[in-house]
DNA sequence: AACTATAACGATAACGGTTGTCAATTTAGT
DNA sequence: ACTAAATTGACAACCGTTATCGTTATAGTT
């Protein structure tokens, strides 16, 4: 298994929030690894096709990821400011999901659920 | 009121599905208009500001547009093959984000919902 | 209608995130 | 050690999107 690979998984183990491959090339530099970005992106990829990592889409397009601990199907509830991620879980929108695609005769279902919002503490900060 | 923004409404409500500002300049030049693309690109930030059009990010990071017939908050059920999309509500949902929100002491909270899947016309016509 | 100020337009260049290329380096197997 | 295969990273190419800027259409005034 390759070190680089290991590299970008433990960097992105540091973050509590979703970031992005450059935000993770940027990190990595700065605490002096010679890593290049081609092989971030490369492992950010191979994490993913694994099913290691969750990635979104930021509203700017951008590809975030993110190490999740559960690794069964879950959501996101994700701070607007600072970024914070926490793990939720939602059985009534599965439900629903399935449901509404029944109804109108869809097959091989998947979604996507995330919630935005800011956290507690960017919300005390703010005034 | 701008012309070029009432043509670029037009063809998105020419279309049952999401559509991006490429396809839409595709449209309109093969139907022989002389638009340019920069000008479908303003035309769609434009009614997606004011909210005349939703707007979301396909998987591979682009920007896809549709003329909603509902003006209330909806989300969508998007087939995968031909792109049409039906409008549908989910209560459960609504009450499910606000929950999960408050438990985790979030504030100023939104969300995004999609569901993809396989129309029943597309999945006859792929065995 | 003619003139002017303003807004809209479109070709092109620039931008940013991502992926392809390929030679060099590292790793694994003998 | 020696070799074959896989990994790596600098660089260029790609693609969707945005900025620039000279041109054109629109609206208001005389
Ligand atoms: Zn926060
Ligand atoms: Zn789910
Ligand atoms: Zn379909
Ligand atoms: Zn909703």
């Amino acid at each position: 298994m390759s070190t680089r690979r290991d590299t970008v998984r433990r960097a992105l183990n540091d973050s509590s929030g979703f970031r992005s491959a450059q935000d993770l090339y940027a990190d990595l530099r700065a605490e002096g690894s010679k890593i290049g970005l081609t092989t971030v992106y490369r492992a950010l990829q191979a994490l993913s096709d694994s099913g290691e990592i969750d990635v979104l889409r930021s509203t700017d397009g951008e590809a975030v990821y993110r190490a999740c601990v559960t690794d069964t199907h879950h959501h996101h509830l994700v701070c607007r400011g600072c970024g914070k991620a926490v793990e939720v879980e939602g059985p009534a929108v599965e439900k629903w999901a399935e449901n509404v695609a029944a109804q109108h005769g869809f097959h091989d279902v998947t979604h996507t659920v995330e919630v935005f919002g800011t956290c507690a503490a960017c919300w005390a900060s703010r005034g």
